[in-house]
DNA sequence: GACTGCTTTCAACGCCCGATGAACAACAGG
DNA sequence: CCTGTTGTTCATCGGGCGTTGAAAGCAGTC
């Protein structure tokens, strides 16, 4: 209530150009991240992203053209070439595969990379682009190449059973967290799903009297 | 501001109560079956459910209080009783257990009462009720009792690892639609999944180094 | 035939969403 | 210094959401 003094705004941030070195594009992408992941992509608003980021929520129209494009950015992006991780779980005893596949992405899973994972599990059930990617992603980049190279039959129903066990323990691990197998130790878990993946990848699955 | 002549109304539908024999509350429930199995609990609107049934929206709030109580009453009800459905599933030849539970639920899911779990699996990421269902129903209603009447270790870990197959089948067969699982007749899904299950109910599944 | 109560529609409220455009402040180049 | 550009905030828009209260009309009762 001191009158005379103007000078009573210095918490707010002013507006204009902020004083440089701080990064609004790369802070929005990380908030983005997180909020994708807590809240899906219907759950998540623009404004809670920007709030976390600590900018007002016009700078994500400004940097990605709005929100789907913020959600490209953030969570519909690879961390890694799948093309890459193919040949190398393929490299190995083919006995093993399924083990390496079911570790690599448990490993995946749990930094902080794999946050997109759990992004587009959460929002795979609102959100068309999120559901083609997943699809993309783990049918057609990963078991259909893998399948592929095994030279077997029923590649396509192969690979979404595959799909169907690895989006199941996605979901109740992760997402869902079903106790006991959200707090698993990854060793666990895989002794547990790498025998399923390895019978849909290598071993006859077709009905008794086709 | 009113300077437009009060035009008399044309009669589209009148207000006041309906020439009776219709079922307000029951066309409701039907219709938001409907819109929840194509848009999951955030997706689907009460004004896109009042439409579909033929009634004004406000009679979500008359008969069921809200949303959520229509939610509940079209979706989160069970269409048999588990208990019951257990003791069935468990009556004959514990070798095929596994085959007998998945084709139980492939031929519930299939049917209109299975939409329920459609309407449950799409809502599942964004709405903790129905999340909870799906726990409560698939854990604790139906595998924790199955494995507990079979006196094997691990049961807690079994039922989640079950759960985790069953709702990966669900979600890709009935929400995502991947192919050819998505189309496969039961009899492939069975072939396929069935020993999957068997083995989470009944085989050792601890990791090699305890 | 009037009264009473239940059902239904209508109009509107308050809220939150994503998006827009203008005002403004810091920077870069001369 | 001045000037143009770019990053930032603010105020606001249009729209959709779930919900609400009151009016209107049918049905049953006396």
């Amino acid at each position: 209530m001191t009158s005379t003094e103007p000078q009573a705004t210095p918490p707010a941030r002013r507006r204009g150009r902020r004083p440089a070195g701080e990064d609004t594009r790369s802070a929005l992408l990380a908030a983005a991240g997180e909020v994708f992941v807590e809240q899906g992509y219907d759950g998540a608003t623009v404004r809670a992203i920007a709030t976390r980021a600590g900018v007002d929520a016009a700078m994500v129209n400004h940097w990605f053209g709005g929100k789907e494009g913020l959600f490209a950015k953030a969570v519909l992006q690879l961390p890694f070439d799948p093309q890459q991780t193919v040949a190398a779980l393929l490299a190995g005893d083919r006995a093993d595969l399924a083990e390496r596949i079911v570790r690599t992405f448990l490993t995946i899973w749990d930094t902080n990379e794999g946050g997109r994972f759990t992004a587009l599990v959460r929002s795979m059930t609102s959100h068309d682009a999120a559901a083609q990617a997943l699809r993309n992603f783990f049918q057609h980049m990963i078991f259909e190449r893998i399948i592929g190279q095994l030279g077997i039959d029923q590649s396509d129903l192969r690979a979404s059973l595959c799909a169907s066990q690895l989006l199941g323990l996605g979901l109740v691990r992760y997402v869902l967290r079903f106790e006991p197998l959200a707090s698993s130790d990854v060793d666990t878990v895989v002794a547990a799903i790498a025998p399923t993946l390895q019978r849909y990848l290598t071993e006859p699955i077709a009905p008794a009297a086709g």
